[in-house]
DNA sequence: CGAATAGTGTCTTTCAGACATTATGCC
DNA sequence: GGCATAATGTCTGAAAGACACTATTCG
């Protein structure tokens, strides 16, 4: 049993954390990527990734420290949405040994990013990508590709019944703003009427006065009620509420 | 940047899997817990905790497969349904140090399980016990309380939608049979009219020929169509089918 | 026949989707 | 007034919840 080795003879795994990060520009879903170092013994060098890197045991007090401690890093967000994704690991997935990576996906408003012009000590450059159009011909490093794949799927599916996409806003915002951010994010239209009714029921949004907006009339500014939490809508079954 | 440090001076966290095995018997939903050994140096000695333990980078190529071999270890079941449920890392949730735990959840028939009973080098025994009533007065070892409830949570939260509790059934099953496990893991009725309509309609069943139950009219039987994977049901915001 | 469980039918309410209509502000 | 967008109203069909009813087997 491995319990009854003594822990420093237990050969341990690399441990990473990734962050996917995600948010909206030019109306289109996007996500920040970084190219991997070109020094020795760099894995995938040139290619790009995920942000993340190696867990530091006197930085980060737990993992999620570790995760927005990278978020802030590349991006100077300190509170965004973020949330766990899962983890990968194995004996292939990092040519330096057996390596685990715990995800995180991310959501933020654009408008909040302050992207570094690039990393000076290692000359690393964090940039947005459409999910769409990554660059092409240059698969992602170790398995970001499937990480990314997955982080995907979660927030497609969630958006679907969560009040997710609020995050990707600066507040305040209208809801035809954050219809299109469903939108966006579903790739399909969504019902205006419908849209509305489900989104003030679900009860996550403050009315925060009326705004310019750009369009002929002003429309209503809208705040999280808790921006430290995702609203889900009722399911299936569920007894009817009232 | 921790990158730029050559890979052998990182200081590595510890990497654990831990599994919360669920069955149904008697009525009760219940997990499997070890208790945890004695011997100098172990933390929580005596405690209950959750099956796991170190991943061998020997013995695993992966962390689905260490989370298989833990599983296989304790109860003899080689393909539950197994899920990932995420993971727990930080400074302090280990008093041997930095350490971070891969938690999976599964499902399996009661009858499927064949406990050892005892685990001779060791002498850890592991045992089933209902969720609702842990052993009083003993907390679980690590952040072990911390994860099951989590376990639960994800568990009670996807049956309202998903095909899950058909995995706590042995094969084949009946309908009333499995609209138990539904009732069991929920914690509340469920119409019955309704509830064979969504799990037929779902279409994850098929048909295998009436069976003797021990009641007085025999019922349907059924299997799962797919043994690997878990069925949605249809959820809000989605176009409608037909 | 009665008891017990399996399985079906019916009614009603809720609600999402589709689409039409009204409201408001700017040119 | 005309236009563009914001916001609301109306109709319909699908489906879930509640509950009544029928079917089958055993004693």
């Amino acid at each position: 049993m491995t319990e009854s080795r003594a822990i420093s003879a237990i050969e341990r795994p690399l441990t990473t954390v990734d962050v996917v990060i995600f948010t909206v520009r030019g109306g289109q879903l996007q996500v920040l990527l970084v190219q991997r170092p070109d020094g020795p013994g760099e894995p995938f060098p040139g290619a790009w990734a995920l942000p993340g890197g190696f867990v530091d045991v006197r930085l980060d007090d737990s993992l999620e420290d570790c995760a927005r401690r990278k978020l802030l890093d590349k991006t100077g967000v300190s509170s965004p949405y973020l949330e766990q994704l899962g983890s990968w690991g194995g004996k292939s997935r990092d040519p330096r040994g057996w390596s685990a990576t715990h995800a995180y996906f991310a959501l933020l408003p654009f408008e909040s990013v302050q992207l570094k012009p690039e990393d000076g000590k290692t000359g690393k450059t964090a940039q947005w990508h459409p999910v769409n159009a990554l660059p092409p011909g240059q698969p992602l490093a170790f398995d970001h590709a499937e990480i990314l794949q997955t982080a995907l799927e979660r927030l497609r599916s969630k958006v679907e019944y969560t009040s997710l996409p609020a995050f990707l806003l600066p507040e305040p915002f209208t809801l035809p703003q954050l219809q299109k951010m469903y939108e966006i994010v579903l790739g399909r239209p969504v019902d205006k009427s419908g849209f509305r009714t489900r989104a003030l029921a679900a009860g996550f949004l403050v009315e925060s006065g009326a705004m310019e907006v750009g369009s002929p009339r002003p429309a209503m500014g809208y705040r999280l009620k808790d921006r430290g939490a995702a609203v889900y809508f009722p399911r299936t079954f569920s007894p009817r509420s009232s």
